[in-house]
DNA sequence: GTCAATACAATACAGTCGTCTATACGCTTG
DNA sequence: CAAGCGTATAGACGACTGTATTGTATTGAC
């Protein structure tokens, strides 16, 4: 569709832009700050954090639930660079629970704005809203499952049905980042204990269910 | 001149009130529909739908935010009861799991406005909004983990850090309900059987790390 | 009946919002 | 240079917001 940062080969034959998409949304992040939720931004607002009129907004926007969408996006993309980059650092089972939940928290903690979005804005707002804020979940579900996958075939453990447990993993971890927004930030190493057992819990519960049900497929308790 | 300074108990020497704090609850609810977001009702729109004057509102709650408060609890309370007659019903961990599982998606299927209430606004709004919501999932949290704990005593099944399992279900559960707050009903079945299997993962999970702990006395245990 | 207290309505005010229209600027191209 | 075109601005409109003020009707105590 539209592309972000780069004009088409068009000479465009006008007035060279002063302010482009990038400015106004640095401008928007600038307004938002560090616990504002997006959906209370408006166009106006905007306009002003980027000393720009009103109208000229929508040159680059058609309304703010593309901004919006926009600033999901991209806060998406970011994480998902920055868990990337913890995961391939990470080799063992552990390493890659503690490694990219460190990475997580430590976002969390650089007041970036953008992971702030992503974690406060999944159940609010438009439809288009949810639905980019689902998508960039879905990619961290499905990176995830593939991680998942392949760590079970090198650690030869059991892993029972792999997109549900990177769902749970995900969800539960961006729930759990999402209240640490609130939380002063001397909390946050209490918190990503939590998080971090919390994880090793569902891993924990995928290992078991997937040898019970290989053993016993009926028998819903487990002896160890 | 004799004052009017100390106010007593005295009976209500005016007019009979026309409308109740649950009259104007009832009309925000009403206004606020299956997917509205409590942050985005206003003032004049709760007197509209409650027909009365905007400043009637005053009388009642101080601002919006107390009337959110109100909400949340009233959402809070109202799921609770529901959970625990589903508890109460069942007695087995399968049983437990699966009727809590089906109360809580019946309910979100019966368009309890309610309930859509507390699922979506853990994470917007102003800070005493967020608190109320969290309060919430903590009597949730803290019911489930009683009951995390009368069910390992009575299956003699292990349990890790029952106030962690408690918070992870709860989490977890409200995350998954609140996605499908936007999905369409047919898929709730679905959604169900993933929220069951989840839950299911965190119990053998916290099962099967008890277990090592008991046997690996090596890892550092957390207690809040 | 009188009086004071109360509940609500009516109106107004200042502010913000999104959006529309018209206009000025600056760049590219002839 | 001048025309053309796209960018950005200025201003205004109507709707909506929360709140303050004022007025009015109803109630219960004396």
């Amino acid at each position: 569709m539209s592309n972000t940062d780069i004009n088409l080969p068009v000479p465009a034959a006008g007035r060279k832009p002063v302010i482009s998409r990038a400015d106004i949304i640095a401008a928007a992040l600038n307004a938002l700050g560090p616990s504002r939720s997006v959906s209370t931004l408006s166009l106006r607002e905007v306009a002003r954090a980027a000393g720009i009129a009103p109208n000229s907004v929508y040159r680059h926007f058609r309304d703010m639930d593309e901004l919006a969408v926009a600033l999901i996006d991209l806060a998406g993309e970011s994480l998902r660079q920055i868990i990337g980059v913890a995961r391939q650092r990470a080799s063992s089972e552990q390493g890659v629970v503690q490694g990219c939940t460190d990475a997580f928290m430590e976002q969390l903690r650089a007041d970036d704005r953008l992971l702030h979005i992503l974690l406060r804005e999944g159940t609010v707002g438009s439809d288009a809203f949810k639905r980019a804020a689902e998508r960039q979940l879905n990619f961290f579900e499905d990176e995830l499952r593939l991680d998942l996958i392949h760590l079970s075939v090198m650690k030869k453990s059991g892993l029972y049905e792999p997109a549900l447990t990177a769902k749970a993993i995900t969800r539960l971890v961006f729930a759990m980042g999402a209240t640490a927004l609130d939380l002063p930030q001397e909390k946050h190493a209490e918190l990503s204990e939590q998080i971090v057992l919390m994880v090793r819990m569902i891993i924990a519960g995928t290992q078991t269910l997937a040898a019970n049900q290989n053993t016993v497929p009926s028998a819903p308790t487990l002896q160890a």
